[in-house]
DNA sequence: CGATTCACG
DNA sequence: ACGTACGTGAATCGG
């Protein structure tokens, strides 16, 4: 049977997806093209069932300017730059599927679909040319054919020669003589001015060719014929322009257009929430996990482990080879040396299989290993809960995934590869690649892996708190509540209303009392703390409502929640969640130990409950304006760095000079000004956000940034690069080379552009410090171990570190910290971090 | 389950 | 012309 060859025109697809299907944004990023193209793609696959595929693109994408600095407005721009950030996504997904894409430079999508088909001629192959572009079908003849979209992206036709002269009225080779008489407005062909497509192909039935068509320009009567002679150049250019040049040079192994890999694609399609795709995808493939697997190893065969002996047998024969396990709660899998060996599990009465115990027994051997896991810190818990040896990891994939894309909404195995040990190992020599690309293997090996290990102790040590203490403020919280509540019932002359209920605070306040309403949300009236704060003075039922806040708020969330968590030590076991945030850090819950109160006294009590267990101290350092002094690093600005380098209050330095006053002559309300500037350049600065925060109109705050810029010139440098590179490279990176995506910056939507302009900003300052924090956290924590200190790490606050330490190492450990937080990176300013004592966490602030 | 509010860095 | 400071998690309401 003659094969087939399936040559796309990559360009002319994705601008018709983009047009036919509504904008698909999933976390910031449209997929509507690249989901429109796949659609295409998938069908004709179907029906061609051809053996090879290659897609062309052009070599240059529609052009935009950079949003930050350009004042371009919404309309055709606009669509391209949605459109125009689906191009590198859809190239991923294609490489994926291991098809050939093809770009050749200073030829465009058509001329490289002109010379495969040429090739495919010489070959002897059957060539079909899947394009919207009309165009291409010039190139029809010889084996040649054009499946050519119409409407929308559901319908296609394929066209011979027959049926081009049939719908279009012309032959495949009048198609360029069409081109030159009528032009082509959306190519920027010109063709004769005046004539459209029903008098070109008039001329074309007569005369058949344009050339011909010139040569008897005379005989054409009247102004047609004027139009034809006073335009004979431009119709030889315009013919010139459409025809289709095939000659592009690029290397033609038909093993690069393969089709059979492309069910090795299913993990990027997950990772772009285009399911449906995959699931088409994987119909069409009966073997998607072994094309899966085949990418990076060899294709994994199945057995079944049904003894303890097998087992053994099984560890006796893989000794030196790498390994990955995993564990589901009906079976075991372990994938080694191309097999995946499952070992089903005995987990209810009726089924058949070992015992939980039994197969871990057996597996012991295996655990002095260094194995291939998804989410270790998880298997670790489970072992230890077995008593069984926690093995050293050659690789988490999980850590991995979220290295290389921090912002996925799920880091379940399944997000990224089949569900079982060998999608573990597989997906592993995948990452291996694509991290060693990004240079980012360091990150992973020596840095969030060891961590792992870290946040492994800190949640199985726990955070002992005082229980009595806890129940104690409880007991004055309720008391309080209660005669807050009657406070406010009896202020505002409405009983009964339930005050957790925003909306019908709301409506008190601001139709019962007729307060005046200030913002508003979605759901009605806003009755945030800053609403209220702003009608204290209207009426004295709002000063009772705050309090009443305040207090239900600590009360449940931190005097219930926390003694709900305690075990039979009183001690509360956070989750640390390593894969959690875009910038790096990591996040806290269950219950979360990060956000303990202590801006308020009332709320600063609850941290008396947070002690050292009998013989032990707490040993509390937090890094001083880690943030800043990273800015100060990165933009190297010399007044900031200055300030650092001299040891100097950060926030007097700043109000000293944007206010230009001597340091000794800044009074509290300057500094606190120019510590609201400082805080914004961390968050990105914004004129709206600082008028907000400290008070004043937004052309005040403007006048103020722009004044502080004049005085650091060396920041607004680093911002405006910040952005620049982000958009450059479509992602920010920190100082350790952790990535966040950013295709927000692309958007043309003006509120999504200036967020992801204040985060390209925001996220190498806050990312590198989680970095600097991370690497300190794995140097304190092997200091203790190698020092035989019984002191160990408990928890993490974004900049603060605790120990729990005997008595006895209070102060080895003291300056065993500080040493360790100060000296783990060397920045250009010093890095200090501030250490206290005490028997609980109130003690150490 | 989304919206609102508020605790932290 | 538009409406935001960056990054989190938890409790509560109400559809």
């Amino acid at each position: 049977m003659q094969e087939t060859f399936l040559a796309v025109d990559g360009n002319s697809l994705m601008h018709r997806a983009f047009h036919a299907l509504p904008l698909m944004d999933v976390n910031g990023t449209y997929t509507n093209a690249v989901h429109g193209f796949l659609s295409m793609l998938l069908k004709a696959h179907q029906e061609l069932n051809p053996r090879y595929i290659a897609v062309a693109f052009d070599t240059k994408v529609p052009t935009f300017r950079h949003t930050a600095y350009a004042d371009y407005k919404a309309g055709r721009k606009a669509m391209a730059d949605e459109l125009r950030s689906q191009f590198p996504i859809i190239k991923e997904i294609l490489s994926a599927m291991q098809l050939g894409v093809i770009a050749v430079d200073g030829y465009e999508a058509d001329d490289v679909l002109g010379t495969l088909s040429k090739k495919c001629q010489e070959k002897g192959l059957d060539c079909v040319l899947l394009t919207g572009d009309r165009d291409a079908l010039q190139l029809i003849g010889n084996g040649t054919k054009v499946l050519f979209t119409r409407k929308g992206i559901t319908e296609s036709t394929l066209f011979d020669a027959a049926g081009v002269k049939e719908y279009f009225g012309v032959t495949p080779e009048q198609v360029t003589d069409l081109k030159g008489l009528m032009g082509d407005a959306s190519d920027h062909i010109p063709g004769i001015p005046g004539v459209g497509e029903k008098t070109a192909l008039k001329l074309l039935n007569e005369y058949h060719t344009l050339e011909n068509v010139l040569a008897h320009a005379d005989e054409i009567k009247g102004k047609l014929g004027e139009k034809v002679r006073d335009h004979r150049d431009m119709a030889v250019f315009s013919k010139d322009l459409a025809t289709i040049r095939p000659t592009a040079p690029f290397a033609f192994d038909l093993d690069h257009f393969e089709a059979s890999r492309m069910g090795a694609a299913l993990p990027v399609l997950r990772k772009y929430q285009l399911n449906g795709i995959a699931s088409r995808l994987e119909k069409s493939f009966a073997l998607p996990e072994e094309t899966v697997q085949e990418e990076s190893s060899a294709a994994f065969t199945k057995d079944t482990l049904a003894s303890p002996a097998a087992i053994a047998a099984l560890i006796e024969k893989i000794q030196d080879k790498p390994c990955a396990i995993h564990a589901a709660p009906t079976h075991l899998t372990v994938a080694c040396d191309g097999v995946c060996y499952e070992i089903l599990l005995a987990y209810d009465m009726l089924s058949d299989g070992m015992s939980l115990e039994e197969a871990w027994e057996a597996l012991r051997p295996l655990m002095s290993k260094k194995l291939y896991v998804h989410d270790g810190k998880r298997l670790w818990h489970a072992l230890k809960e077995m008593n069984l040896p926690l093995p050293p990891y050659a690789w988490d994939t999980m850590l991995a995934a979220y290295l290389i894309n921090p912002q996925e909404k799920s880091y379940a195995l399944h997000t990224f590869a089949q569900d079982d040990a060998s999608g573990v190992l597989s997906l592993a020599m995948q990452q291996k690649k694509q991290l060693q690309e990004m240079g980012m293997l360091p990150l992973l090996e020596n840095l969030e892996m060891p961590l792992m290990e870290v946040l492994f102790s800190m949640e199985t040590e726990g955070f002992r708190v005082d229980t009595q203490v806890l129940e104690e403020l409880g007991r004055e919280f309720t008391e309080q509540t209660e005669v807050l509540k009657n406070k406010v019932y009896a202020l505002t002359g409405v009983t009964g209303f339930n005050l957790n209920s925003t909306q019908q605070l709301g409506k008190v306040l601001f139709e019962t009392l007729g307060l005046p309403a200030g913002k508003k949300t979605k759901s009605g009236y806003s009755t945030d703390a800053e609403t209220l704060e702003n009608l204290r003075d209207k009426h004295p039922c709002i000063d009772a409502i705050l309090k009443y806040r305040q207090v239900v708020k600590l009360n449940s969330t931190y005097i219930d929640a926390l003694l709900r968590k305690t075990d039979q030590n009183s001690r509360i076991h956070s989750s640390f969640d390593q894969t959690g945030t875009a910038t790096g850090r990591i996040s806290s819950s269950e219950p979360n130990l990060q956000n303990i109160p202590v801006r308020t006294p009332m709320g600063r009590e609850i941290r008396r409950a947070f002690v050292a267990k009998p013989g032990h101290v707490l040993i509390d350092a937090d890094y001083s304006q880690i943030e800043l002094r990273v800015l100060a690093h990165f933009s190297g600005d010399h007044a900031m760095v200055d300030a650092f380098q001299k040891a100097q209050d950060i926030h007097t330095r700043t109000a000293a000079e944007v206010f230009e006053v001597p340091m000794d002559q800044v009074t509290p309300s300057m500094r606190s000004d120019a510590k609201a500037v400082n805080f914004g350049l961390v968050y990105g600065i914004s004129d709206f956000g600082l008028s907000r925060n400290i008070g004043i109109s937004r052309k005040e705050a403007a006048a103020f940034i722009e004044r502080y810029f004049a005085r650091y010139p060396g920041i607004k440098h680093f911002m405006d690069e910040a952005v620049r590179l982000g958009y450059e490279n479509g992602y920010s990176a920190t100082m350790m080379g952790r990535r966040r995506n950013l295709p927000e910056l692309k958007s043309s939507n003006a509120n999504m552009r200036n967020f992801g302009e204040r985060a390209a900003m925001n996220t190498p300052v806050q990312g590198t410090a989680a970095d600097i924090i991370k690497m300190a956290m794995v140097k304190v924590y092997n200091a203790l171990k190698e020092g035989g200190y019984a002191a160990r790490l408990i928890l993490q606050v974004h900049d603060e570190l605790i120990i729990e330490a005997p008595e006895n190492e209070t102060e080895a450990v003291s300056r065993l910290l500080q040493e360790s937080m100060e000296q783990v990176t060397s920045l250009s300013v010093p890095l200090v971090a501030e250490v206290k004592s005490g028997e609980s966490w109130y003690q150490t602030k």
